[in-house]
DNA sequence: GCTCTTGCCGAAACCGGTTTCGGAAATCAC
DNA sequence: GTGATTTCCGAAACCGGTTTCGGCAAGAGC
């Protein structure tokens, strides 16, 4: 007792604890502490306890970068951030990173952000990262159709987790909210309103999460019945100047819309845009349904009609994905993919038979 | 020559190229050569030339988390977010930490990210941070008046630098960008439009932007001659929401002010709800001035009069002086401030003499 | 009772660097 | 030419961990 109150007091003096100190209260040696704290088998189950105990007591706390070096492993998660598509990532990126970096630390790790501003440069990030051995695995943003970053993770064997899908899936895992339900959703509550011509506009077709909701969107119009227009589908719209312009296109057709998908909320609002400059009400005379719930399509008038994605608790999500791939687990067992939330807002209605 | 060839051959050869490879190649001990990497004056110059050429052809780069363990510095900028108050940072965080980074991997450092839900916990993460050596320094965004994060970095001699100023500027370095001036400009640019009775909405005082403000705008009304009327001076607001009720008891006024002064660009957007409401157009009945240059401003009716701050730029100077901080320069000597850029767009005019 | 395992831990090497110390060779003073 | 300094580098310890190897003691087998 008396024993243990001046090992306390003598760990508090000045630097922080170390393997040798936890070794000496015990008076074991640093291999064996380091052997007990790791579950090696080779260490009794008493001197075991008995060396996590001291541990918990001493508060200490392996220094990662000291286990590094030789393990190879710092207990960080690398996130890359690509600056060329900022605008499109603006709105997302504060939330996901919140739940990323709330989700390392949860999880004992620590986040490790770096950029690269052109795409060159980004495969030139991810090498050097691992070069120099900055993160044990990493969370991808934004899965792509073609994604060049899953491609060189995946032949290095390094762990990583995709927000988004992939379509061939071997070596990936992901978390990813499903709004190909969405897009089918936003269809079937149009399609109940009494709208039959619904027009739709897609987001970038570089990103898997466009074939999806494509795909959505279609099942949805052939679950209610309907036709398909090709006329009425646009895509790679993901600003609200797209948006502005997509829509501008429907509304001027001779036989217009009354029911407009996006895929994002930011086209949403381009639409809105458009609709404003034709004097077209939002709610009565067009239904628009966006997706992402973005703050200022609450704000917007009539309040946008979407799907709420929760970027924070995603982040939070791939960060424990992503350990747990780091710590062996299979790709195959880390998947997961949630519904995103239907809020009905004012920019809905009834067609409007005028 | 020849001998060269094989050692780069060799060099590539699986894993990175360590200290005692390029030792090795040259026929020196490792710890020559790491001396004449750190420029230790008992290497002779040649030697030192030799070494350093040697280590660029083979690509050597010490491997930061192994040096750590020595020296105790590892290379990587630490940024606690807090996720209290992430309402208000939103728009402007995506931006900043692109700078951040791409500063950060400039300076051969890395960014550590880590957040912090609440007030107690965020110390607690500083300190967690500190005690793992996961960071070398800090940048603070959003200096606040009296600001725990200064008091524990200070007392605790760890290098930070400020997004933001400080009153008590010791121990203190920082970037910021001179709000008080666009306060000043503002209310001297509306004075000329005719303008005598302009009102000003501060932003949260426990920042330490607000102070600076506020005397920026009684600067320019002095400067312009007019008196200051305390009804028109409202404080702590922050969001839309805020600017909304401000405007509102601001326009309700039997004697209503004719321009208003936002801190903050959100709560100018909040006094157009208010403007809109009471069937006020803004440009013609009613001037505002916001800052920030968030995007909404400019897509607003009219669009916004503004100062638009790049955030941006702001994290690569500040991850460039907490760099210069650790490397050691002294605080007093890392200290910039800059102008923001006045944007005029339309809701400002002259008053409206009806 | 004696060997053969097995369980359990210490000793020591190692990871990739940094830093202290000491000594050989070269330079200087005289 | 000799002794005293300098200059410059190697040897070795160290940082805080991990991991391999080997050996002692207790238990098992006969």
């Amino acid at each position: 007792m008396t024993r243990n109150v001046s090992v306390l007091s003598e760990s508090s003096s000045r630097s922080r604890v170390t393997i040798s100190d936890v070794a000496a209260a015990l008076d074991l040696t640093k291999s064996t502490v380091s052997r007990a704290l790791n579950d090696y088998p080779d260490i009794s189950e008493a001197t075991q306890l008995r060396v996590k105990r001291m541990a918990e007591r001493m508060n200490y706390q392996p220094l990662s970068h000291a286990q590094a070096i030789k393990t190879g492993r710092t207990r960080s998660l690398g996130f890359v951030l690509q600056l060329a598509d900022h605008d499109a990532q603006r709105p997302f990126l504060a939330e996901f990173l919140a739940g990323l970096s709330a989700g390392s630390t949860a999880q004992g790790y620590t986040l490790t952000v770096a950029s690269a501003d052109s795409d060159a440069h980004l495969i030139e990030t991810f090498r050097s990262l691992l070069r120099d051995r900055k993160a044990d695995g990493f969370i991808l943003p934004r899965a792509m159709v073609n994604d060049h970053r899953v491609a060189l993770l995946r032949e290095a064997n390094v762990p990583f987790v995709l927000y988004g899908r992939q379509s061939d899936p071997e070596g990936c895992s992901w978390f990813d909210i499903r709004g190909e339900d969405a897009m089918r959703e936003a269809v079937l509550h149009l399609a109940d309103l009494g709208h039959t011509r619904i027009a739709f506009i897609n987001g970038g077709t570089i990103y898997s999460y466009a074939t999806l909701r494509g795909e959505g969107f279609v099942d949805g119009m052939t679950q209610a019945g309907l036709t398909i227009d090709a006329n009425l589908m646009h895509e790679n719209a993901v600003t609200v100047e797209d948006g502005c312009a997509a829509a501008a296109t429907l509304l001027d057709m001779s036989s217009a819309p009354t029911a407009i998908v996006c895929a994002v909320d930011q086209v949403a609002l381009g639409v809105y845009r458009a609709a404003a400059d034709r004097g077209i009400t939002i709610g009565r005379d067009l239904s628009v349904v966006g997706y992402d719930g973005i703050k200022e399509g609450a704000h917007a008038r009539p309040p946008l009609t979407t799907f709420v994605v929760d970027n924070r608790t995603a982040g939070v999500e791939l960060a424990t994905l992503l350990v747990k791939r780091i710590r062996g687990e299979a790709p195959e067992d880390l998947r997961k993919t949630v519904k995103a939330q239907f809020i009905e807002r004012g920019s809905t209605g009834p067609k409007n038979n005028f």
